[in-house]
DNA sequence: CATAAATTTCAGAAATTTCTGAAATTACCG
DNA sequence: CGGTAATTTCAGAAATTTCTGAAATTTATG
């Protein structure tokens, strides 16, 4: 591995978070190291940089591919396939909660909804359905609001965020401030 | 493994999905296993149920543990040890959310501080910190967001939580509330 | 359609992680 | 203390995952 200092060090780090992010080190690697290439980088490019085997190259980048976390793309006159993250980090964020929803979140309620449709044996799985309950309702929570939430512009989202815990004094305010308009004028808002 | 059929293919699934989720098998089944069972357990009880070693339980109860995420429990008169989870499953949430960063999303973070104090060598170098500026900004704003919301309490994160995406429209109507009020009366809050 | 370039596949090697059994340690009790 | 039950440690075995090189396949081109 031959790279600039910082860019090196960027990439070794991703590279041993790969296992607790649930990706491996070549692919965690290969990552960070399109995402901060100005320009997009083919195969071999990445071969030299990380000095790893071309085939195992290939199969990172099919595997990012599935993450839809890079792109491919053609120079002109060039029949290598390039590869790039997309620049908007927002964008990254938004693929990778939906991919992770989809591979930790989603074959776990699909087993809930299941076992709960199930009739209890005994009183010990009695008890252990009203748990399943308990975290099947959560997930579906949290998912709803995850649905909800992903379809806005990055510009609310960014709202969103910097409100933070505000949002429930926000309300409390809100349902002041409603009172107080009823009381002394009528809003022409519900 | 000899478990009531409802509670075995809870196990086997936190199991298969112990990968994904960064945990191993062993500490996936043993996780379910408390989760559902209404008594706590001790570790032959675990080794019993599962058909795994006792060592194996033992390692993986001191990895539990490490995440906060099992209790030990003491009966009167029996010096084993009892382990459960906690039974309210937003604590078990906010859990497994601090941890998660803790391992998952800190380590980044302070890394890409130390990068960011670096001279760049070259102008790949200048592009791949603005990247890297991108991305700590990024974090620092879910992780801000994050410390906000994890101090609320259960029920005024709930509400949160239902109203997803409706905040931004909350914010919009009650600016326009505030507005009406400011024109009509004098609120008593900002 | 022959050739060449690029990529993918895949069997086995290498590395890593997980698991076990035996031994060591700890905690408690009379 | 000495004995016993419970737990932990840890070296090596087993299982799994990752990686490689060689061969096969795909794709574009003259």
């Amino acid at each position: 591995m031959n790279l600039p200092p910082i860019i090196q060090s960027f990439v070794l780090h991703f590279g041993e978070m790969g296992s607790r992010w649930g990706i491996n080190r070549t692919v965690g690697q290969i990552y960070a190291l399109l995402y901060v290439s100005e320009e997009p980088l083919c195969a071999d490019d990445i071969v030299e940089a990380l000095g790893i085997s071309r085939s195992n190259v290939s199969m990172s980048l099919r595997e990012l591919q599935a993450w839809n976390l890079v792109i491919m793309r053609h120079l002109p006159d060039d029949r290598r396939d390039f590869f790039t993250t997309p620049d908007d980090i927002w964008q990254i964020l938004r693929t990778l909660a939906e991919e992770r929803k989809k591979r930790e979140v989603d074959p776990t309620l699909s087993v809930l909804r299941e076992l709960l449709m199930q009739k209890a044996g005994n009183e010990q799985e009695r008890y252990a359905q009203s748990r399943l309950a308990e975290m099947n309702t959560l997930i579906e929570q949290l998912t709803n609001w995850y649905d909800d939430v992903k379809r806005l512009d990055t510009e609310r989202l960014a709202t969103l965020l910097s409100l933070g815990a505000k949002v429930t004094k926000l309300l409390d305010a809100k349902d002041r401030i409603v009172s107080i308009g009823r009381r002394r004028a009528e809003p022409d808002e519900r």
